[in-house]
DNA sequence: TGGTATTAGTAATTCGTATTAGCAGTGTAA
DNA sequence: TTACACTGCTAATACGAATTACTAATACCA
């Protein structure tokens, strides 16, 4: 029997080499743009033509196992699955997966588990199964970027950790965002101003806090340890929140809540309601993060920008950098987030 | 020069051979418990003793070459980004990605751009880097799914499409989630029930809408089209909803509101507390997907709760049955939802 | 005229694993 | 005693692409 092109299988490129009568090497030439080889245009179309009639693909394994690499970027997702779905990582995502797309490679998502369970990460690079990492919502001592450290594995995080390690990351600077909320109301006349935050030991949370502290300094308002309330991220902490704020006596009683994101907002905008009060005329609320919710809550809710595009972007350049050897330094940028005023916190156009 | 074990390299399998003083063959049907061969336990142990000094991992991408598979299934944001999140698909993902990683899988994300542009569906298949796919958020006609169903590329989806077309989904039965829903209105005396729903074309919308229609024709209520609302899935869509309703005359509008979604719902409980309405008392409300604000929104939002992470698990499941040719046959499951009654529909235990 | 470059390729090898075919030695049933 | 099965392995090959090393033919230059 003659060899027949198995048909039930996918081509590679020794059928498109038989095919257009040259060798897998010259097939492999042209497909890369080897340097140092030259093709003349005839038998590149000739080739050309051959790859287009058999619909050929190149394989990902073989070319992966060859090259010794991945076209593979690993994310863990830490958090219980949904319980509290989290925006500004859905856009961090998205935009992480275009930019990593542009380049030829992909997102592999994956479940940490606990925190503090960095096999994972290991072993997925030992396998050879991914190239590098992002990882996102990280804090002082973060075992896991520890571990991507200690073993010299390729990663970018959208958050800080501890100062002394040196690592590509992108934050958006939690301490200009609060200061710009503080300094928003204060210009409303607001004197007293509460801040309803995360429990304590987040690197996110410490930096909010610190610029709420900043805004009250640069106002000329001493702070009232009255003023804050922790609790997690949800509906129910803002709510619990405005009811713990309004307890306090008239003249130490604030006239303006600040939240450390816009889910706490809207439980603050719920009791708020709840309670009778005009949120905008009798007391200003701002959220933060700025998510879709924001603008068509009631009133619309005075929140805080985060360029998340851009951190995706800047994250995915760095880790690729990395992967490819560049001589890129490694290191971390800041960048600045913007205060959306909107009704919450006054109404538009009119300063008292 | 001797042959030195290249250091810089990861270990592979030659080289635990080497070190165990077998062979490559050897190592690898220890590694994979190859049926057919008899390996003494002493050879097994000094095998299994050389990975472990060696701290040996295979390698991903050799074997998904030599075995002609891969451990990633596929699967496709549509959404632009971020701009709504989608906790029902957070969470269906997340449940998704526990079972697969169970079975050596893992999930590779993508964005898929426009609805209609397939083509990276059959690029990923075709060049071998993902063993099928992971679809959800389907309609009619769903371009994804004929695709797919072309190419004969093994998928399973979470929602249904054309009836016609014979493929592996799981769905939750929106129908009679709805009808629930109208069921406890009705029992608490409401005969006028608004419905605040999606713009016309989407399957799941069509299939809510039902099974409101079924309830008001079960309580015995003529419908009426004034009570229908149509809009983006938004809080504005709510309070634009909410709005509507109240401006028909008294005898025409509705004493409850039921909603497709938590988010609609939450836009009509801030706009009826803008407009005094007591929510549970003079007003009832519904929602749909009983999300983590539910609970705590004030008041507490009856909702609809979908078994999710079974969805996510069945349908890892039946798509790894089909990447295996395992004989199951490729078949949908339509699986229940539960109403959780809270205060937003009539303060508990209290019947009018 | 010889020597070197350039052009246009090809053959052979490699990446790390899975798998097929087979071998030497022992036991065992006919 | 032969045939056969089983044990405990190994050698060789394949998967599909990238890469290195090479060749044959022509061109160019002195």
């Amino acid at each position: 029997m003659a060899e027949e092109p198995r048909s039930n299988r996918r081509p590679s490129m020794s059928d498109v080499a038989r095919l257009a009568g040259v060798s897998q090497t010259t097939v492999s030439f042209i497909l890369n743009d080897t340097p140092g080889n030259s093709i003349p245009h005839e038998t590149r179309e000739r080739v050309l033509a051959a790859i287009r009639e058999l619909d050929y693909r190149p394989n990902v394994s073989a070319r992966n196992l060859r090259t010794q690499s991945t076209n593979l970027i690993g994310y863990g997702f830490d958090d219980p699955g949904g319980v509290v779905s989290h925006p500004v990582l859905d856009q961090f995502l998205y935009s992480a997966i275009l930019s990593l797309e542009e380049a030829g490679y992909h997102l592999l998502t994956f479940v940490a588990g606990q925190r503090t369970d960095t096999a994972v990460y290991e072993e997925l690079h030992r396998r050879g199964q991914v190239s590098g990492y992002l990882v996102a919502n990280t804090n002082d001592n973060d075992p896991r970027i520890a571990c991507l450290l200690a073993n010299n594995i390729p990663f970018a995080s959208f958050g800080r950790a501890n100062d002394e390690w040196a690592f590509a990351w992108a934050d958006v600077d939690g301490i200009s965002g609060m200061t710009q909320v503080v300094a928003h109301l204060a210009a409303r006349g607001h004197r007293r101003i509460g801040l309803i935050t995360w429990p304590e030991g987040s690197k996110a949370g410490s930096h909010r806090e610190e610029g709420y502290a900043e805004g009250l300094r640069a106002a000329g308002i001493a702070p009232d340890p009255a003023w804050l309330f922790r609790g997690e991220n949800s509906v129910q902490t803002g709510a619990a929140g405005l009811s713990h704020l309004l307890t306090l006596p008239d003249e130490q009683r604030p006239t303006a809540v600040a939240c450390v994101s816009d889910l706490i907002a809207v439980g603050v905008l719920n009791a708020a309601a709840a309670a009778g009060l005009a949120v905008g005329r009798e007391l200003a609320v701002t959220g933060y993060d700025d998510s879709a919710l924001a603008q068509f809550l009631h009133p619309p809710l005075t929140s805080v920008r985060q360029p998340i595009a851009a951190i995706g972007r800047h994250l995915v350049a760095a880790l690729l950098a990395q992967i490819r050897h560049d001589p890129i330094p490694v290191q971390g940028v800041l960048l600045e987030p913007e205060l959306i005023a909107r009704a919450s916190s006054g109404e538009l156009g009119i300063r008292n």
